[in-house]
DNA sequence: ACGCATCGTCGATACGCATCGATAATCACA
DNA sequence: TGTGATTATCGATGCGTATCGACGATGCGT
């Protein structure tokens, strides 16, 4: 592997010459930049990493803390990952994989051994364990999820307020007078996120707003239990049922039940789910969604992360961004009476 | 942040001796080794990464590279990356993410500077691109997926021959005369990922050795599709028709077909997909699924590529490694007659 | 033509750790 | 008690880059 000694050689400059060109902190007449350059060329050469991690004091990698829960849709955290990476790459970083299971030894291990510069956590709970450990980091670490108690602290999320107000408002302008809103699957509200609460806060905002009657059932992936949640809303609604299932894994089993209780999506029920504009089309009845945006979302976090790490003003930053949510009509709701 | 000096200061020793009782490559007393493990707890000391990886010459960081195609099952490709990113942990290693869209000029990159000691590759596809770029690294890549030409190469993956034959051998055994094999979806096939003709293969392979009659039939998730698959499946098939669906969004769409056509799992047909475990539990009627064994394919392709980085011999290696997959019975097949 | 500021480049040093050779301390054995 | 072999530790050096101070070269104004 050539060094920049070695292309300085090759160039008749100095080593440092070679590395003013590289990074542009100092002016370098046209001459030599273009000997510089094309030493580089010819050498392949490649600034290593570990050397310049020692000088700068800077790895320019970020770690990311995944969690691997088999309940939650793994497709969708695969979206986070894939995004975050690749905007990553846009700033000139690279992204190291930390597992939830490592928990926040790892979160101190990473930094405290400077393999990155910043962490970015997914899935953060409302009153996450590790959260006393990210505020004692002496380094920018980006939150994706609102905890409890944000202060102190760099988070972004969904606006899952929004994302239920919308709902509800779609619904009831198409007529709807009783909602029925599945909650997410066990596995999620156990481990209190609270986009869940945010979500249903929402809801009961709008429903109190438009004075129509929202209901509140218990969701999961067992076909008796949303069975259940159905018949309850069905005995409880005049007029035609709505409901609203922003749990992925939870839509595909309410779909199933409709279709049992013989019921079609968009003639005699409305639905709202939460998926991508893709896998909303595909299915049988093009289903109408609330894009949460998770790519927004990954992009604006890896933003801020870099930003941070630009201004390196060592204070602590506090801070709290709400992505807006998209709702789209499709077959699956009931159209807007006219001219109401 | 403590430096491996501050701790010798603490400890009343030279910094040389803080790095031998850290790797242990030379005697220690047991006084002085006490006396470092103490400064080194007292001073919360971790060893900085960049100066490790500039003295040493390895950073134990392993290069991951993932790809990003929304029709591909995402979770699955999850899985491969939380396993891992765990097993690698075990080794006491970290994983970088380099994404697909970097291709063959990323791979080079993260190799060059040096960011990483090697790589592992996922979905590697018959005739990869990246391929000569891989054989002229000269760093440990361990590629999961089988390319046509595995000459000094080194690959793991599971083995789809075996599964191929594995379905055919189960489902004859039910008294299955005609099997129906469904293909993985175009955006899939398009990849000439190798392992559908291993799997298409090892079918036939069995079909031939047991007498019964193998049909590959196109998939995909357009509906149409499928019911013209299954429409000639049945159009050909004398006795109870039979239907193996290796790829899991083609399964999806298969199993509402069915149902459409008035045909039940486990009664009047039957059915061998690929799911975990949990998801095969999961369904209406639990599937019978062909395991591919995801999460045991990712730990020795970890194994292999840490073997590799330990042994340093530089020689290429070549090597073929298959992963024996894993048959399932569950209420989507026939029970094999008695006494057969 | 002379002094002065600006520009472009060089040399030296620091970053934190691993590792090699050397040395002091200890021990076995004659 | 002396000699050689171990054992435990130290000091010095190198890894490849970033960055600071210094210095020669160049341009400007007068």
């Amino acid at each position: 592997m050539p060094t920049s000694k070695d292309v300085a050689q090759a160039a008749g400059v100095a080593q440092s010459t070679v590395s003013y060109v590289l990074s542009g902190k100092r002016p370098i007449s046209e001459k030599t930049r273009k000997k510089v350059e094309d030493a580089i060329q010819q050498l392949t050469y490649q600034p290593n990493a570990g050397a310049r991690a020692l000088a700068s004091r800077r790895t320019r990698v970020i770690g990311l803390v995944i969690p691997f829960i088999p309940e939650l849709h793994m497709a969708s955290i695969m979206e986070f990952v894939s995004v975050i990476a690749n905007t990553a790459r846009l700033y000139d970083h690279d992204i190291l994989l930390v597992t939830e299971d490592e928990g926040a030894p790892g979160l101190q291990r990473v930094v405290g051994q400077q393999i990155c510069d910043g962490l970015i956590l997914m899935q953060v709970e409302g009153d996450d364990e590790r959260l006393p450990v990210v505020r004692s980091l002496h380094v920018p670490v980006v939150l994706i999820g609102i905890p409890h108690d944000p202060s102190g602290l760099v988070c972004i999320d969904a606006d899952f307020e929004m994302a239920g107000e919308q709902c509800v408002q779609d619904l009831a302008a198409a007529g709807h007078t009783v909602i029925s809103v599945l909650d997410w699957q066990p596995e999620v509200v156990d481990r209190h996120v609270n986009y869940v609460e945010r979500f249903m806060s929402g809801t009961n905002k709008a429903a109190e707003t438009l004075g129509v009657k929202v209901l509140h059932l218990p969701g999961g992936t067992d076909r008796e239990v949303i069975g259940e949640s159905v018949d309850k809303a069905l005995a409880e609604t005049t007029g035609v049922p709505a409901f609203i299932a922003p749990d992925g894994t939870v839509q595909d089993v309410l779909r199933r039940v409709l279709t049992s209780r013989g019921l079609t999506p968009g003639t005699d029920v409305s639905v709202i789910g939460s998926a991508s504009p893709t896998l909303a089309e595909l299915q049988p009845i093009p289903l109408s969604t609330i894009d949460l945006r998770p790519a927004e979302v990954s992009r604006r976090a890896v933003k801020i992360i870099c930003d941070l790490l630009e201004a390196e003003n060592q204070g602590p930053t506090e801070s709290l961004e709400l992505v807006p949510t998209v709702i789209t009509h499709r077959a699956s709701t009931l159209r807007p009476p006219h001219g109401s």
